[in-house]
DNA sequence: ACGATGATGAAC
DNA sequence: TTCATCATCGTA
């Protein structure tokens, strides 16, 4: 079943450990390929230094700054693309990066969040679209069992070492043992 | 363990 | 104009 708007009109904390388990489905050349989501992180609104949005509306971030449900992806280190969906209220940025999945119907190596995005072709001309319908042959379906709590294991985010007070934030999310999930 | 990659935004 | 970044790969 398709995940509506309005699961993620609630905060990153909140969606993004209930995104684990949950399918991304990419549709290319009326192929699909499905992946079960195994690790993201939270971004939260304008204070969280993490975040590109704690630096105001840029012409890079401002998507995150729209609607729930919507598809924010950038470009970094001049190499690659991260996949993240917009959370929480209009006009408040918040976001969940997809930092990790695993194939299900393909051998595919998935982990890590520019892995991902290479492999099922998420670039900027996704950015500002919706993921809560099937339109954009990119979208996500909800878990079939629930991860269980003791198997999400919480933990500080990847590469923020400049965030400050933030950055031991456990606002990482992941299944525990997975092997997709990305390293460190 | 380190350098290359080379868009975007902030500091200078 | 220069510097750092929500990363990864090739080379050592």
């Amino acid at each position: 079943m398709l995940l509506s708007s309005s699961f993620y009109a609630r905060s990153a904390r909140e969606v993004a450990p209930e995104l684990l388990g949950c399918f991304l489905i990419r549709k290319i050349n009326g192929r699909i390929i499905k992946t079960k989501i195994v690790e993201t992180e939270a971004y939260c609104g304008p204070n969280d230094l993490a975040s590109h949005a704690s630096r105001g509306r840029t012409e890079r971030n401002k998507v995150m700054f729209g609607p729930a449900g919507i598809i924010y992806v950038y470009f970094t280190y001049g190499m690659h693309y991260m996949f993240n969906i917009v959370t929480g209220p209009t006009n408040y940025p918040d976001a969940v990066l997809i930092r990790a999945v695993e194939p299900l119907n393909k051998i595919l190596k998935t982990n890590g969040p520019a892995r991902l995005t290479k492999v099922l072709a998420i670039d900027k001309k996704f950015n500002g679209l919706a993921i809560y319908n099937k339109k954009n042959n990119l979208w996500i379906e909800k878990a079939e069992t629930k991860i269980k709590p003791a198997r999400i294991i919480k933990a500080a985010r990847i590469g923020i070492d400049y965030a400050g007070k933030y950055k031991n934030k456990k606002w990482r999310f992941y299944v525990k043992d997975n092997k997709y999930v990305s390293a460190k």
